[in-house]
DNA sequence: TAGATTGTTAATCGATTAACAATC
DNA sequence: TAGATTGTTAATCGATTAACAATC
């Protein structure tokens, strides 16, 4: 019964995925709503939910098949598919996301580095040379690029992000600690290390 | 009415200080219910529900004193008090983290960095010299350290965790793609870089 | 077939939004 | 005082949990 999957379900996705792929290392072939939602620590029945928002992958009496599942979950946020990225900022950020395996690993490869800096700009990061950001255009127009990491200031992400949108590029994976605002064809994650910290400052606080 | 705070307004908390810093930084003093909704895109009524659920800081007829409210904030999460922070994991994300200076600057200060790799121990990461995480125990022994910083590979996160939990650590942000648990003593904030790459492959996959 | 377990509907819970009296 | 805006209660909405008939 493939609905309207809420965005609650969308950030359980991943998870899934994760666990579904620890199992097939296992080698286990099948598992229950029950048995999922102990591993998780979700009950059956938000399992069940889950999976059923997005299509009936189960089967009575018997469960889910790991590695069905696994490949619908994955079809489903589209990491079958190859991603090309290019970061923007080649500050801390920027150079461990150019360095992890993680990313290439899951399909998401860094294909350009850029910087505005002279300092940086032809210095190498990897296996990638630092290029001017004043290239991006051009770079853009003859290259297919998926997703833009933007690992710059914040006072100057937001321009860039326009930017880059006017060149073509649709996904914004954004470090800078600032809301970006991209068009509704234009898909934005956000994320804000230092917001997680304060988090855990608070929850630190309480558990004294 | 300082009553139990949720999840959801705890999350947000965040970015409630981050406004209101930009908006001391503008010099504005005051601001309503409204105006803040409208900068943050949430409603003048959640606004008003969030910041009542730990304290009536406003004032009818004028709204809220914008430093006074961030302090308030701030004090809220603990943001107000110097956090002292060891690095396990002297990879990409641990140097990342270990060279960045947003996070000294909000009060989170790096006091050691540590790995178990000959070919690290010993070199310098910024200020830092990587130590030998064999050390660990006695570093803690000598050291005060509020939170341990987990960036290493998710098969041997849990036991760092669990030791570094035995030797006194309450404060876990863990970067390792797995999701530890600790006992109810110790906070835990786990990011998940991997996941959010997956959630924007999959709005991508809409928007199209 | 009998047992297990899903898919799905109904009940509950929590979070967001609306409304308005209280009050600065 | 009159206008503005909060604090707070009530209404709505959405997400989670419970229950159970369908079915493998």
């Amino acid at each position: 019964m493939a609905g309207y999957v809420s965005e609650a379900v969308i950030k359980r996705l991943p998870a899934y995925y994760r666990h579904l792929k620890e199992l097939e290392q296992e080698g286990i072939m099948q598992i229950s709503s029950q048995g999922l939602g102990e591993r998780m620590g979700f009950t059956a029945s938000q399992i069940r939910q889950d999976i059923n928002s997005f299509g009936g992958f189960g089967r009575q009496g018997y469960g889910y098949h790991v590695t069905d599942l696994r490949m619908h979950i994955g079809h489903i946020m589209g990491v079958d598919q190859k991603h090309r990225m290019i970061i923007v900022g080649s500050g801390n950020i920027g150079t461990a996301v150019a360095l992890a395996d993680s990313f290439p690993r899951n399909g998401f490869e860094t294909v350009a580095l850029f910087d505005n800096s002279e300092r940086k700009i032809g210095s190498r990061i990897g296996e990638l040379i630092v290029q001017d950001a004043a290239g991006l255009k051009r770079y853009l127009d003859e290259n297919t690029v998926d997703i833009a990491v933007l690992a710059l200031p914040a006072n100057c992400a937001q321009e860039v992000a326009n930017q880059l949108y006017a060149y073509g590029v649709r996904g914004f994976w954004n470090f800078a600690p600032v809301d970006l605002k991209v068009p509704a064809d234009a898909a934005l994650v956000n994320v804000h290390l230092d917001e997680g910290l304060q988090v855990l400052s608070y929850r630190m606080q309480q558990t004294r």
